[in-house]
DNA sequence: ATAGCGCCCTGGTGGC
DNA sequence: TGCCACCAGGGCGCTA
């Protein structure tokens, strides 16, 4: 499941690939990925005109146009994005065009230099939406918290999106108008690396709990990054290979193995409707 | 404003 | 072997 690392890869490779090449064609197999826009409106929206930054914000990759002309400067007031949410099974990869289509290809771009980018996803819940020329972006990306890989985001921010929440911490993590990026994962391995416990309230964790839980988030992000993020089962990144975090895992989807820590058996229980990992003896 | 829940969707899994 | 119920879950819309 992708979340802020594995968006973050994949970021990182579609900027090697994409900026300056020119989409010369577009096709779309499956119309409702495309949230604001007809195929017909995707294709006049890009084609002829050439990527430019790959940004992310939160788990949302942002592809960045320009209109194509020499100087390759984006044209005042006619600044065009698509704006990428990969939800669950979403794949966006940069290959040749010869190369195969592989199943549950939904939109395909192709490029100047013989390339495509290939939004491929198996449970079709992952969107698509123009932003430029009248359309909006997802509401989702204007409502976004703060990323907590910036330097902004200081144990003091954590603690404003945390404070005066009643509901369990796991599930104000996981809101991303609190903090943006985090998914199922990384949630569970920054609570048990803070050893704090899913369901506490999140209006009851103590300063030293948050400054804790603030580094743990950010730890694990980050390392999460350096691997290139986490494969369970469906996740690739933008040339096709699997992450390496999932070696790391301390209690994801280990639920009957031993805790990392005190080798007691971790848990597996529901929080906020999410299946959660836990060591009963180490998040309090 | 906030919290909880169902829905979307498909492939893999496990039980019989 | 075949069948089927069940599970994974991010974001959104609905309800109380």
């Amino acid at each position: 499941m992708p979340e802020l690392p594995e968006v973050e890869t994949v970021r990182r490779q579609l900027a090697e690939a994409l900026p300056g090449r020119t989409v010369v064609d577009v096709a779309v197999s499956l119309p409702r990925t495309l949230q604001n826009a007809t195929p017909e409106e995707l294709r006049a929206f890009v084609v002829g005109r050439a990527f430019a930054d790959v940004g992310r914000r939160g788990k949302y990759l942002l592809l960045s146009l320009h209109d194509g002309r020499a100087n390759g400067a984006a044209t005042a007031g006619d600044h065009r994005q698509l704006v990428v949410h990969l939800r669950m099974t979403g794949r966006l990869t940069v290959i040749e065009a010869a190369a195969p289509l592989p199943p549950h290809t939904r939109v395909v771009f192709s490029l100047d230099d013989g390339r495509q980018l290939r939004f491929a996803d198996v449970r079709t819940f992952g969107t698509i939406h123009l932003v430029g020329r009248g359309k909006q972006g997802p509401r989702g990306l204007q409502e976004l918290g703060p990323e907590p890989l910036d330097d902004g985001f200081t144990p003091e921010a954590l603690a404003a999106a945390v404070r005066s929440r009643r509901a369990p911490v796991k599930t104000v993590l996981l809101d991303q108008r609190r903090v943006a990026g985090l998914g199922n994962i990384y949630v569970d391995e920054a609570l048990h690396m803070a050893g704090i416990h899913p369901q506490r309230p999140a209006l009851q964790l103590t300063g030293d709990e948050l400054a804790r839980l603030h580094a743990a988030v950010r730890a694990v992000l980050r390392e999460a990054v350096e691997q290139g993020g986490t494969t369970i089962r469906d996740y690739v990144d933008g040339n096709g290979v699997p992450g390496g975090f999932q070696r790391r895992l301390r209690v994801y989807g280990r639920a009957g193995e031993a805790c990392p820590c005190c080798g007691g058996p971790i848990e597996r229980l529901r929080v906020a409707g999410r299946g959660t990992h836990v060591c009963p003896r180490c998040q309090r």
